[in-house]
Parts: C-alpha cells; sequence; structure tokens
DNA sequence: GCCGGCACGC
DNA sequence: GACGTACGTGCCGGCC
C-alpha cells in the first residue's frame, strides 16, 4: 500500500476532552470510562473521515521536560488530573494495543514535540500529516501539508475546526510560526508560560501581525504604539517574553526511533478487543466492529432447553407450570403488537420438589397449531394464581388481546423493575439489563434478528440459532427477578413498584388496545384546505424570493435569505445559517417574505406531522389511533406516548387547535370526559417545600401567577398588570422546568441579568422554596441521586462534573426531577385507581389517554355524572397533600370540546 | 440508515 | 467570565 498520509492523535489532550465532556459513564464495576469511550469515538470519526495508511497516538510522559529545566515553574501550579481519569488512561493504551495501533512517547519530551517531530517527517517526504488535538499550540505546526484537526465544543455538540497555514492565516491574520511569538507575547495561564503582563490574544496578535516577530517588535520597541501600560510591560518583561516563547516552540527533533512506516494500519487484535470491550461494556462499538455473532455470546450457563413439538410434551409444559404456580415467559412474534401473530414463546419452569428447573422452546407450526397452543396456554395467562414474570408484558398483553387471551397474575416485569432501579438508561432490553445485574451476556435482539429493513422474525433464523436464542433469554428472567427486587426493596420502592407502575401496565395496555377514534373524513379534508395554502403561500415565497426553490430546506432557505435577500444573519447553526422561528422573528418588518414564511412553517408542520402523520397512523381495521405508552423511557418518570405521540398534538394556536376536533368518541353512545390537573407542579413545589406563601396561594385558590407577580413585583393583587402576570408565568414555569436564567430570558426576550433578578426576587418571596432548592442540591450531591415523593430515583452524576455547564444543569434538574416526577406519580395512581374504579363498577366507560397532567375517558352518555365524579374524587385523591390538588372538568364529543 | 434542524406538547 | 441550558417525538432534507 502506497503511503500517503499520516494521522496522529494528541492522546492526552484528546482523552481531556472526552473527559470532561462526556458527564459520566461507568461499568458496572464502577471503572470510569467515560474518556476512553469519548476517545475512541473522537477518534473513529476522525480515522473514517480521513482514512489514513498510517495512525499514531502520541502521550506525555510523567517525567520532566526540556521546558522544566528551562523554566521550573513550568505547569508547576497544575494539578495532577483527576484520579477518575488516570484510571482511564492505562485502558485507552491497552485499547490501542489491541487495535494494534502505534504509540509513541519519550521521557523528557511532550505529546507536542513527538507530535511536531512526526510533521516533520511527513513533509520531508512529502506526506500529508493530520493532527488531532484540543490543544491551539499545534497551530504553529500547519503548513500545506499538514493539518490541525481541533475538536470544539459549541452549543453541547462537537465539531471540527480545521487548519492548514491558510486556514490559520485567515482565521488569525498570522502564520502558523508567528504563533508561536503570540504565545510569548500572551503567555498561557494553563501552563504557568508567563507572557507579558497585560497582554492578552487580541493585543498579542496585533503587535505580531504588525511586527512579525517578538525579536524584530524588541528591535522596535520605541516606536510601538500601544497603550501607554502595554509598552511599559513589554520593556519590563522582555526576558519572559523570550523565555514564553521557547517554552511555546514545539520541539520538531525528538529522538525517536520510529518512522512512518511503522505506523502503517494493521488488522485489529479482535478478540483481545473484543475482551476489553466487553470488560468496559462498550456494547454499541463491540457492535460497530463486529467483534461477535450471535453464537459466540455464550456466557451464561447452558440451561437444559426442552424444544417443544409436540402436543403431549406442552401439556407437561403446561401441567409443571400449574404445578409451580409460575410462568416466566418470554413471547416471540411479529412487531404489529395490536393485530400481530405469535410464532413461538419460551417459558422457564421452574425447578419444583425433586424436579429440576428447565427451560422450554413451543414454536407454532403444523404440529403444534395456534389454536391449539392458544387454546392450551389461555387458562395458564388468565389464572391470576399463576404468577406472570416477564419483560415488556405491556406488548404481551396487547398480543394476546386479539387471541382472546387477557393476560392476569402480574407478579414481575423485568423491563419496568430495571426502570426503577435507574431510569437513565437508554435501554432496557434484556441483553442489556442482564449484562448490567448479572454480568452475563446473552445475544442482543438486534444480534439475532438484525435491524431495519433487514430485520428477521424468530421464524426466518435457523432454528437451532433461535431456540437458544429463546431460552437463553427467558432464563436470565428469574435471577434478574431476584436482584431487582432487593435493589427494589434497599431503595424503598417496593410500594411504587408494585401498588403503582406494575398495575399501571395493564392501564396503558389497555389505551392502546382501545385507542382513540379519529375522524379520517376530517383529517383528509384538513389535509386538502392546508395543501392548498401551503401552494398558495409557496408561490408568494417564490415571487419574493425571485426564483423557486426547497422552503423545506433550511439550507436552500438560508442561502434566498442571507445571501440572495442580504437579509441580517442573526444566527447560525454547525451548519450554516439558522432560520429558526427566532431568528425569523427578529427578521419580521425587514423583508415581506419573513411573515409569509413564518406561516408557511406553520402549515407545513400541521399538514405533515398532524394531519398526515395522523391519518397514516389510523388502524384500518378499527378506524382509530391506537398511539404506545411506554413506561421505560422519561427519566423523570413520566410517560411518553409513540406512533403518534399523542402528548404534542396542537392546542396553543387557534389552527393547530382545529386538529382537536378529529379526536372524537367512538360512536354516538359515547362522549369525552377530560379532566386536568391545574398547576399540578406547582402545588407539589408548595408541597414539597411547605412554603407558607405558596401554600396560601394555594389553599385559598388564588391566581398563582398573579400572586407571584404581586410578589416579585412587589404591587397589590389588583395592580399587577397582563406583562407583570407573563412574566410572573414564565418564572413559575420556569421553576417547574428547571430551566435556568439564560433559557428564561429567552422566553421573555429580556436580558440575563433581569431573568436572574427575578428568579432572585421569586425566591426571597418564596423563602422555604429557595431553602428546598438549596437542601435538594446538597442532598442530591450527598447520595448522587434525588427521589420523587413515591421514591422514584434518578442519579445526577452531573452534580460532580468539573464543567461548569454540566454541574449547573444537574443542579437544576436536582431541583426539578422531584417536582416533575412526583407529578408524574401522582398521575400515575390517578391513572391505576379510575381504571380500577371504572372496572369495579364494571361501566362501559374507558380510560383512553393521558398527556402528563391530563386523563381523558371515553364515557357512556349513561355513565358521564359518574364517571366525572370517578375522576375528580380518583385524582385530587392520589395524594395528601398540604395544598389541594384541583380537577378541571370538561365533557364532550371531541377533544377539542372536552378541553 | 443516520444526523441535524426545526417545531409541537407539558 | 466561562459555558449553553427540561422532558419528550416526529417530520424533512441532506448526506452516506
Amino acid at each position: 500500500m502506497d503511503i500517503k498520509k499520516l494521522i496522529v492523535i494528541d492522546g492526552n489532550s484528546i482523552i481531556n476532552r472526552a473527559f470532561y465532556g462526556i458527564g459520566y459513564l461507568t461499568n458496572s464495576e464502577g471503572l470510569h470510562t467515560n474518556a476512553v469511550y469519548g476517545f475512541l469515538n473522537i477518534f473513529l470519526k476522525y480515522l473514517e473521515e480521513e482514512d489514513p495508511q498510517c495512525i499514531c497516538v502520541a502521550f506525555d510522559m510523567k517525567a520532566p521536560t526540556f521546558r522544566h529545566k528551562d523554566f521550573e515553574q513550568y505547569k508547576a501550579h497544575r494539578k495532577g488530573m483527576p484520579d477518575e481519569l488516570a484510571e482511564q488512561l492505562p485502558v485507552l493504551k491497552q485499547v490501542l494495543q489491541a487495535m494494534n495501533i502505534t504509540i509513541l512517547q519519550k521521557e523528557g519530551y511532550e505529546a507536542d514535540d513527538i507530535i511536531g517531530t512526526m510533521s516533520r517527517l511527513c513533509e520531508e517526504k512529502g506526506l500529508e500529516c493530520v493532527i488531532v488535538t484540543g490543544d491551539k499550540d499545534a497551530l504553529q505546526l500547519a503548513s500545506q501539508k499538514t493539518r490541525i484537526k481541533l475538536p470544539v465544543t459549541r452549543k453541547g455538540m462537537t465539531e471540527t475546526h480545521e487548519y492548514d497555514d491558510q486556514a490559520v492565516f485567515e482565521k488569525y491574520g498570522v502564520t502558523p510560526l508567528q504563533f508561536i511569538d503570540v504565545k510569548g507575547l500572551m503567555g498561557d495561564p494553563s501552563d504557568n508560560i508567563p507572557g507579558v503582563a497585560g497582554v492578552g490574544e487580541k493585543t498579542a496578535l496585533l503587535l505580531i501581525r504588525q511586527y512579525k516577530s517578538i525579536e524584530q517588535l524588541y528591535e522596535n520597541i520605541e516606536d510601538v504604539k500601544a497603550r501607554k501600560n502595554v509598552k511599559e510591560n513589554l520593556i519590563a518583561d522582555k526576558e519572559k517574553a523570550f523565555l514564553s516563547k521557547k517554552l511555546a516552540t514545539i520541539d520538531k527533533n525528538v529522538p525517536i526511533d520510529i518512522g512512518i512506516s511503522d505506523c502503517m494500519k494493521q488488522d485489529y487484535d479482535t478478540e483481545k478487543l473484543l475482551d476489553i470491550f466487553r470488560r468496559l461494556e462498550f456494547k454499541n462499538l463491540i457492535q460497530k466492529f463486529q467483534l461477535e455473532s450471535a453464537e459466540d455470546v455464550v456466557d451464561v450457563t447452558e440451561c437444559e432447553c426442552k424444544h417443544i413439538k409436540t402436543a403431549e410434551g406442552l401439556a407437561e409444559v403446561v401441567r409443571d407450570i400449574v404445578a409451580n404456580q409460575e410462568m416466566v415467559y418470554v413471547l416471540y412474534s411479529d412487531q404489529n403488537h395490536l393485530h400481530g401473530k405469535l410464532f413461538s414463546l419460551a417459558v422457564i419452569v421452574n425447578g419444583q420438589s425433586e424436579k429440576e428447573a428447565y427451560a422450554a422452546y413451543i414454536d407454532i407450526n403444523q404440529d403444534l397449531t395456534e389454536e391449539y397452543v392458544m387454546d392450551m396456554l389461555k387458562p395458564v395467562f388468565e389464572d391470576p394464581a399463576v404468577r406472570k414474570i416477564g419483560h415488556h408484558m405491556k406488548e404481551d398483553i396487547v398480543l394476546l388481546h386479539h387471541y382472546g387471551i387477557q393476560i392476569h397474575g402480574l407478579h414481575f416485569d423485568t423491563m419496568i423493575g430495571a426502570y426503577l432501579v435507574n431510569p437513565s438508561r437508554n435501554s432496557y432490553q434484556i441483553d442489556e439489563i442482564a449484562q448490567e445485574f448479572l454480568k452475563e451476556h446473552i445475544p442482543s435482539d438486534e444480534a439475532v434478528f438484525g435491524k431495519g429493513k433487514k430485520r428477521l422474525s424468530i421464524n426466518e433464523i435457523e432454528k437451532t440459532t433461535a431456540v437458544h436464542f429463546a431460552c437463553r433469554q427467558v432464563s436470565v428472567l428469574p435471577k434478574l427477578v431476584k436482584v431487582l427486587q432487593d435493589k427494589i426493596k434497599a431503595h424503598d420502592q417496593e410500594h411504587l413498584y408494585y401498588e403503582v407502575e406494575l398495575p399501571l401496565i395493564e392501564v396503558l395496555a389497555d389505551m392502546q388496545i382501545i385507542g382513540f377514534k379519529a375522524d379520517r373524513d376530517k383529517l383528509l379534508e384538513f389535509s386538502a384546505m392546508l395543501e392548498q395554502k401551503i401552494h398558495e403561500l409557496a408561490e408568494k415565497i417564490y415571487a419574493f424570493a425571485g426564483e423557486s426553490f426547497n422552503i423545506n430546506s433550511p439550507k436552500q432557505l438560508g442561502v434566498i435569505l442571507f445571501d440572495k435577500l442580504g437579509l441580517p444573519v442573526v444566527k447560525k447553526t454547525k451548519t450554516g445559517y439558522s432560520t429558526n422561528i427566532e431568528v425569523l422573528e427578529k427578521l419580521k418588518g425587514k423583508h415581506e417574505i419573513i411573515e409569509k414564511l413564518m406561516e408557511y412553517r406553520h402549515l407545513v408542520k400541521l399538514k405533515s406531522t398532524y394531519a398526515d402523520g395522523l391519518l397514516n397512523v389510523i388502524d384500518e381495521q378499527t378506524g382509530k389511533i391506537h398511539s404506545s405508552f411506554n413506561q421505560t423511557v422519561t427519566v423523570t418518570g413520566r410517560i411518553s406516548s409513540t406512533e403518534p405521540n399523542m402528548q404534542n398534538i396542537p392546542i396553543r394556536l387557534a389552527l393547530g387547535r382545529e386538529i382537536r376536533k378529529m379526536f372524537i368518541a367512538s360512536d354516538d353512545e359515547y362522549v369525552l370526559v377530560d379532566a386536568d390537573y391545574s398547576q399540578i407542579e406547582l402545588r407539589v413545589l408548595a408541597h414539597i417545600s411547605g412554603d407558607p406563601n405558596m401554600i396560601d396561594a394555594f389553599v385559598n385558590d388564588e391566581d398563582i401567577h398573579r400572586k407571584t407577580a404581586s410578589q416579585v413585583f412587589g404591587v397589590p393583587m389588583e395592580e399587577v398588570t397582563s406583562l407583570m402576570r407573563t412574566r410572573a408565568k414564565a418564572v413559575n414555569f420556569g421553576i417547574v422546568y428547571g430551566i435556568g436564567d439564560f433559557s428564561l430570558s429567552q422566553d421573555l426576550g429580556i436580558t440575563k441579568k433581569e431573568a436572574k433578578k427575578y428568579i432572585d426576587g421569586y425566591l426571597e418571596k418564596y423563602g422555604l422554596v429557595k431553602q428546598y432548592m438549596v437542601d435538594i442540591v446538597h442532598l442530591a450531591k450527598n447520595q448522587g441521586y434525588v427521589t420523587t415523593m413515591l421514591n422514584r430515583r434518578r442519579y445526577i452524576p452531573e452534580l460532580h462534573a468539573k464543567n461548569f455547564v454540566a454541574r449547573s444543569f444537574g443542579e437544576r434538574i436536582s431541583m426539578n426531577t422531584p417536582i416533575q416526577g412526583s407529578a408524574a406519580d401522582i398521575i400515575k395512581i390517578a391513572m391505576v385507581n379510575v381504571y380500577r374504579k371504572l372496572k369495579e363498577r364494571r361501566l362501559k366507560s374507558r380510560l383512553i389517554l393521558q398527556v402528563h397532567d391530563e386523563l381523558i375517558v371515553e364515557a357512556h352518555h349513561n355513565e358521564i355524572d359518574e364517571v366525572k365524579e370517578i375522576m375528580k374524587n380518583e385524582m385530587s385523591n392520589a395524594a395528601e397533600m398540604t395544598v389541594p390538588l384541583v380537577v378541571d372538568l370538561n365533557a364532550g364529543k371531541s377533544w377539542y370540546d372536552a378541553k
């Protein structure tokens, strides 16, 4: 292979960035892994981008360098790296070794010097050199052949700034080599390089642009025109300037005995790499590198697995299940749950008396027909005395429903269990939680079935693979139950689990099964109307633009607005001009096109996401929308909704609100009853903080926003203006959602300072709220997590971040999560109780929707008053609080009318 | 198939 | 003063 390009990574600098960039990540043994993980992601990204033939990573060594000999204070005050980072350095080196990547380090030199040396070697051979570092000092190495890639964090995103010599000059107006002089003048506090007092980056750049180098600057020192004290300082600190320049100069002649050809890319040592990645629990990297196939992952103690093929075999399994009064199972089906087809199931039958525990795999085929299997299993699934243990049982309930089976006796759902133990995971797949809680590896669903278009169902893969996979999956469940039960008990979450979350599974399944009737014709009509208006608007926009283009493309729109029409650029995104609503608001009045664009955006959103989006998910057989309500997605304990998301149906703007007219009762016998909590979060806050002022407001049923305005602005209630009330409302909102002064200032279009003033004023008037905020952050820091009224828990590792942004984020979510999470607890209790009451009284009415603080029951017209009473009672009595829980009720034929 | 920009709700 | 700010889901364009 011809060598054309070398990529050289500054190991210390990149791992450092990664460490501070990724808040917190450990494997289940508590070994910190964030820095290694972040490093590898950055590393892989650049390898992909550059596709070099040669790769090396340079590291600093602990030993003093030549710079220390010149200047003993060099990096003197630098604190050693934190232990959490230090422990990851050797791990990273192991990973790199397993990847067969050359590691360069040399006593007495810094990584920078080694990098400089490698770049010199490249230049001499005429090769391209790409340097990846987080340290701007490396810019002095830029040339035609040498590019510096500098990852920077902007708006929470990592993006890369890339420099060759020209780019350096364009950005700074100095050449790469002059960059050394710049640093000589300005110094570098982080390395303890002194520089010249009072000279920062701005002044240094100006001076070097003018005088080209420190040497020439001092030759002409008399003529230097600068602020008086700058000149004085330059003269006084002359020695320091030269010393600093020397310290800042990268040594490109480090004696290393490794050449570029020694860095040739080689195959990874996959076995070693898999081993390390497993220990670090880098699951997605294992997949990305394709380090394991489904068969490799047998770490689970093999259990006896019976492949049931006959009616007699099935009968025996059923007998054993009934004898044990316990059924641990996993169902395998196609993905269409509402009308899904069951292909097979795996069950664990626990050891009873002399009989050994065993796993059984039952698949449905010619010998064991669907009807037969269902007939056999129905009594077992429906027997509440047979304890059901499964994973994601809501889907099982939905799936079995159309087979006419109602699962009873839910005993433990491992997915929900794992969620309560830690709601911050982004996946609760069986293999992942088995890894975390049992340290057992089993193949992932994706590894066996594939994903996306290529995904297969279990009856399309090889039989023995299927049987093994299913048995391994089901065999971890009993063990998971034990571990999770212990943790739930230790966390004092048994009430939350058994009385709230577990019964809620059935409620959510029912909501999904029943669905919400949608008016197809009206949606079609609405869509067509929007289509027409969008078309008209588009024509006007093209006319203003002088050409037609894709208005939906922010990229093309940016070109039109800012390049062609010359409107001022308000904000940029990572990839170009920003054209979001905030920007458009600022441009309003500057050009007629803007208002049309805003309207266009609004209509397109309504048409694509709502009108057409909803039409797409109306079930053909039922004519209803069967949203899936997920119980393990949010970190705060709220429920989420998908396909479609029923929790973001428009309400604020009149036209959008029309959409709610298309959600209707399923037939003439029914109406919708909508009940929503009034200010539930603020009431929770009043309760939790015990603030008498706020409690008073709710006990006396005052307008809380008005009251807040009166408090914060120091005027009597009746003198509160609508502007004051709006602002107070935003502050209340901010407190509830845990936003900071920045977001509040954005929301209100005021300065950050003013926003801070409001928040401070608020906390002063509600003194115990302030006390709560202080206490909760303190508590969270000490114990590592916060809890809600029902002991729902959220860990907040960000509180220990060194990075200010991450830490403040941690503080805000410490304050906010107990509020939002307790509100979620309360409405979940209410849901379970409303559902129960409707069942107990054998009513035809049924719960069909939850939107965070709102419940909708589709009520039979003979039952409306009873339903209202039930909802009101169960919702307002869901929790004992020092303030009343007020519920607003409405009934109507459509969601629009019922709200 | 994935990511970024944007926008809707609470 | 830094730094960029809740919780979600879904659509589109643009890139691979």
